[in-house]
DNA sequence: GTCTATAGAAGGATAGAC
DNA sequence: GTCTATCCTTCTATAGAC
């Protein structure tokens, strides 16, 4: 049986990594929010507080993309979805007060060794978060090298809007990114027929 | 006289800030590293922590401003000024090994409390870099809302292409950010002609 | 006004009772 | 395997000598 203290003990750190960050994040805090003995987080994760940080990172990562996938899913075209998904966080972003921004962008810009296996953890995430956006735009008939092209672009113009919508709080970077990244594969689509 | 002293340690915690954050980033090793003594920060800084971190942030932002400027005073157009601006902050990012990136959105996205002052400056940096790009857009024939627009998702492409090539240690993203943001000013500026 | 020493709290990690 | 008590380090901040 699967143990519910470690599954409250991640959410819970992924929740507090998207608001101060893997540094800004206690252990004890963790426990204390999760309502878990401190001993838990080294029975689950006899790595301490790095092994925790990457599989929340990894697991945030998978979570992310699945409603990327869902979003795309329940739209009628690519071009629409990339509209939704932008809509989506913006809202999420609004009725958390500007708290809940991205769980990875956070971890990513405070890692410190570039060597470090948290590193690596957030690189392995927008990798396949290009791949699979790379992969709908594919679908929808865009040659690879394009496709990768605006895949980048949408996740660039995603996280940094984060960055300005949290930062300001304000919803209009993340809506101005957004028509940015609808209007490009919009036209990418229009010019490649 | 101006203290030397003060102005190695706001350089200092300005470095240390670009590659751990400000939770990430201790007062002992702000001193350590810009050889001064502990007490320097608290009669320099009187509020500690706190003063001198948002000191460092407005400071950080107006240089990045300045460069900025810089670049766009010295292009022949703007459309190859925003292309010179992602060649030359990919030029850093990877002479410095991926680890400086933007100073701001580190420290942006890891504030806790949205009505800390720290939080208001880091929005006071990215409005104020939002007024400046959009003048200068306005100054190449833009009207100011489609300016503005612009200005947003240059601003956004930055920081996110920031955050996925210091992740993946790539230059790639800020390359594919840079070329897509130059298309949309020289787009703007056709449409506009 | 420069610098050292230290207080008091919080950090990550460990040992071991149950 | 759940939980508590504690260790050692590091943190921010302060007091006070010089």
């Amino acid at each position: 049986m699967r143990s519910g203290t470690r599954d409250r003990i991640m959410e819970t750190t992924a929740e507090l990594f998207r608001r101060h960050g893997y540094t800004g994040t206690g252990l004890k805090q963790i426990v204390a929010e999760a309502n878990a003995p401190f001993g838990s987080i080294y029975h689950h994760f006899p790595n301490g507080k790095a092994q925790l940080g990457e599989e929340v990172i990894r697991s945030s990562g998978r979570m992310y993309f699945e409603l990327f996938e869902a979003i795309f899913d329940a739209a009628p075209d690519v071009v629409s979805a990339t509209g939704d998904f932008f809509v989506g966080v913006a809202e999420t972003l609004r009725q958390t007060d500007y708290a809940d921004a991205c769980p990875i962008a956070t971890v990513a810009l405070e890692v410190a060794s570039p060597n470090w296996p948290l590193r690596q953890a957030t690189a392995d995430v927008f990798d396949s978060g290009i791949d699979g956006a790379t992969r709908r735009l594919v679908d929808a008939g865009l040659p690879k090298k394009r496709a990768r092209e605006l895949a980048i672009g949408f996740l660039a113009a995603l996280e940094g809007a984060f960055v300005l919508s949290r930062a300001t709080k304000s919803t209009e970077p993340l809506e101005v990114a957004g028509e940015a990244a609808t209007a490009a594969v919009s036209e990418a689509l229009r010019a490649e027929g």
